[in-house]
RNA sequence: GCGCCUCUAGCUCAAUGGCAGAGCAACGGACUCUUAAUCCGCAGGUUGGGGGUUCGAAUCCCCCGGGGCGCACCA
């Protein structure tokens, strides 16, 4: 583009501006020079002088054009809103009481070819926002917040991680087997190799292979991949923590999950004590902790668990409306059961702990009880923001789990895992006790920005492509 | 995948079977302290796409497409 600079000098933005001038008093001017960039977003000419507002990420500051001192005063009366303008000159305070920088030069830094939205209203068509973001971002200041919030959280939670002593690092994406959770996977192919391999649905095998190898708290936080519909809560792609501590079981983990979770409350939000979609929620540890079979005895008023007979759980779930497939344990039917009827009503926090070992492979058996796992989900604001457990070590116990998942495979279920020789034969290396957690970021920063949709803390949310016509 | 709702100018919205409109933005002009400035003027549309009913369709019906919410699946 012609006439349009490489660069730009920035020595100031709009929030440093208006905490270092904030005494000066109205139409008073000062010979501090400073420079400014970012978008116009008005511009109102009076005559001879012209005000516009300049946006840029730290706020929003006046820029006060006026013929005599003005370079090219004609065409800064010209901006459109949505130029990006740099311009230099004095810090004034206006008559009335308005703080700008009186601009002797100016560039243009780039032209708005496409008319912003409404200035008063901005855009709130929901398509729109999501389709073309950066007018979103503009636009929405809200928006904008909400993705700041996100950067800062996951900041906040690597330092907090690698001062606890875990060490981050990153495994494949790509899978030649779909493990760590039961999910559908994403297909993709390998051409050198020519053989088809799968985005990840959870990086934990390989977490748990870095376990054997030596790294005793590692952590990962990347995305993972998960070919299933969409909705208010879910996104193909998303992101996860992950992270695996060697030596410690699933009770280490409720306390650290309530005191990172709390602490990032504090951080961002100043309080444990949140409202999220007009609804108090109170972040503040302890969170409760019950079992499963205990939430679901006392939403359905009759006892359940794993050992209750079959028969019944299947009757208690077919009553409550779900479906019952033969080939389904009493672990299964005691989850399905917990899903239908106590999990709509679960606010939280809690802790749900002690999942049926059947529906848990990757979890190791309770130490009280065999068909049940070591296992726990945080409910928070209703739903659940992660999952964590004693992982598993028995190399033999864990061929038994695959092959029962493999089983289910074959009857159809086409979430059930496949066996993973790689994983079973780390595991004959010896995994040590370990505890294992997984947390939704992406929930977590709906939670702690109070967003009602995941689009809403995702830069460029999953949308069909338009269809343009060519 | 199924059900309900929705789509009108760049943006935000009117018009419920009878001439497609307003505000803002854009464009032209006036104005020496504005704050969504104000004032004057000008332009802007295959009403998501296609078909049907009707003398007449943004409006009623059908098909297709995008989006939202719910269900199902899941974090």
């Amino acid at each position: 583009m012609a006439g349009i600079p490489y660069r730009f000098e920035r020595t100031a933005d709009a929030a440093g501006l208006h905490q270092r001038y904030r005494e000066l008093s109205p139409g008073q001017e000062t010979d501090d020079e400073v420079a400014v960039a970012g978008r116009v977003m008005l511009v109102r000419r009076q005559g001879r002088i012209a005000f516009a507002t300049l946006h840029d990420s730290s706020g929003q500051v006046q820029l006060f054009a006026r013929q005599q001192v003005t370079g090219d005063f004609e065409a800064f009366t010209r901006l459109s809103l949505g130029d990006w303008v740099g311009a230099g000159g004095r810090v004034v305070k206006t008559n009335k009481g308005e703080l700008s920088v009186l601009v002797e030069r100016w560039e243009l830094l780039a032209e708005a070819r496409r008319s912003f939205g409404d200035k008063w209203k901005g855009v709130t068509d929901v398509e729109t926002r999501f389709r073309q973001r950066e007018v979103d971002l503009w636009a929405n200041e809200g928006s904008r917040q909400v993705l700041e919030t996100r950067s800062r959280l996951v900041s906040l939670l690597r330092h907090r991680l690698e001062e606890l002593g875990f060490v981050e690092v990153e495994t494949p994406l790509l899978h030649v087997i779909p493990g760590g959770a039961t999910a559908k996977p994403f297909v993709t192919h390998h051409n050198a190799l020519d053989m088809d391999l799968y985005l990840r649905i959870a990086p934990e095998l390989f977490l748990k292979r870095l376990v054997v190898g030596g790294f005793d708290k590692v952590f990962e936080i990347g995305r993972v991949f998960r070919n299933e519909g969409l909705s208010p809560r879910h996104n193909p792609e998303f992101t996860m923590l992950e992270l695996y501590q060697a030596y410690a079981d699933y009770t280490d983990f409720l306390t650290l999950v309530e005191e990172l979770v709390s602490g990032l409350a504090l951080e961002l939000r100043g309080t444990t004590v949140l409202s999220y979609g007009g609804r108090r929620l109170d972040l503040t540890p302890p969170w409760r902790r019950e079992t499963m079979a205990r939430l679901v005895t006392e939403a359905t008023g009759k006892p359940a668990s794993v050992h209750t007979p079959v028969d019944e759980l299947r009757q208690r779930l077919a009553a409550a409306g779900g479906q019952v497939h033969e080939q389904w344990g009493p672990g299964k039917l005691l989850l399905e059961l917990y899903e239908k009827t106590t999990e709509p009503d679960l606010w939280g926090p809690v802790f749900v702990t002690d999942f049926p070992a059947e529906v848990s492979p990757l979890a190791r058996r309770h130490r009280a009880d065999a068909e049940l796992a070591e296992r726990f989900e945080p409910i928070v604001a209703g739903r659940e923001l992660g999952n964590a457990f004693s992982e598993l070590v028995d190399p033999d116990d864990q061929r038994r789990r695959f092959e029962e998942q493999a089983a289910a495979r074959v009857a159809g279920d086409e979430e059930a895992m496949a066996v993973d020789e790689d994983y079973l034969r780390a595991l004959e290396y010896g995994l040590p006790p370990t505890a294992g957690l997984g947390i939704g970021i992406d929930r977590l920063v709906m939670l702690l920005t109070d967003s009602a949709n995941i689009r809403d803390v995702i830069a460029f949310p999953t949308l069909r492509p338009e269809r343009l016509t060519d």
